[in-house]
DNA sequence: TATAATGTATCACAAAACGATATATCTAAA
DNA sequence: TTTAGATATATCGTTTTGTGATACATTATA
């Protein structure tokens, strides 16, 4: 699938996370607690999506200065990519919606 | 990102479509339409997903009658495995609308 | 002081999606 | 009436994305 906002899934959830300063394992743990475990990204998922979102700059080191935890956060810009997203995700929730609500008449 | 429902977003995109009856290229215009461009599926993840689809029966041909369309529709199966999914999706929705809107104040 | 939980990180592989391309039919108009 | 564009399905080979396995360090707790 292509979408000229670029977020695959896994992005959009961690950016959908990220929208508070969050460090990865919370991050994690977040997404499988939202979703009551149906949808899990590994700690390779993690990692690696983050490297990319960093990279795009759509998050930025938010705190680094715990030993061990670091937090990210969303990029004003990362903002604006994470809505247009979302705008095309509701779009599709509608379609499938007003499907399945006609079909059931 | 794993998801015990196991739909990918494409297949979503797809599965909302076929909440009424629809050929492949209907599809694919259907999906970039209501996103205005923003996401397109090209013929080769389009056939290839509908095949996927079927081997899971969580769609079937609906009609072949017609020389060259060949329309499917979502199974009764294939029903609620969409609509287990939009639940997910919405809550993602959810978790990142709450992020921005709280941002905002 | 072990051991479980927390936390980050990468490698090698598997799965998913896609560009390019092929083929056929139907429609409109030159 | 033929030809060009739109409609429609299909697949191959490659790229992109995601993940299981694993490693390792730190912190809490029993």
């Amino acid at each position: 699938m292509k979408e000229t906002g670029q977020l695959t899934e896994s992005m959009a959830y961690i950016m959908a996370a990220l929208t508070k300063p969050r460090h990865g394992y919370g991050i994690m743990n977040l997404i499988e607690e939202t979703t009551k475990g149906a949808v899990t990204i590994g700690p390779a998922s993690m990692y690696t999506i983050i490297k990319k979102l960093l990279k795009q700059e759509w998050i930025y080191l938010y705190d680094k200065s715990d030993s061990r935890r670091k937090t990210y956060m969303l990029t004003k810009k990362g903002k604006k990519v994470l809505e247009e997203d979302i705008k095309i995700r509701k779009q599709m929730i509608e379609l499938a919606e007003t499907g399945l609500k006609e079909d059931e008449e």
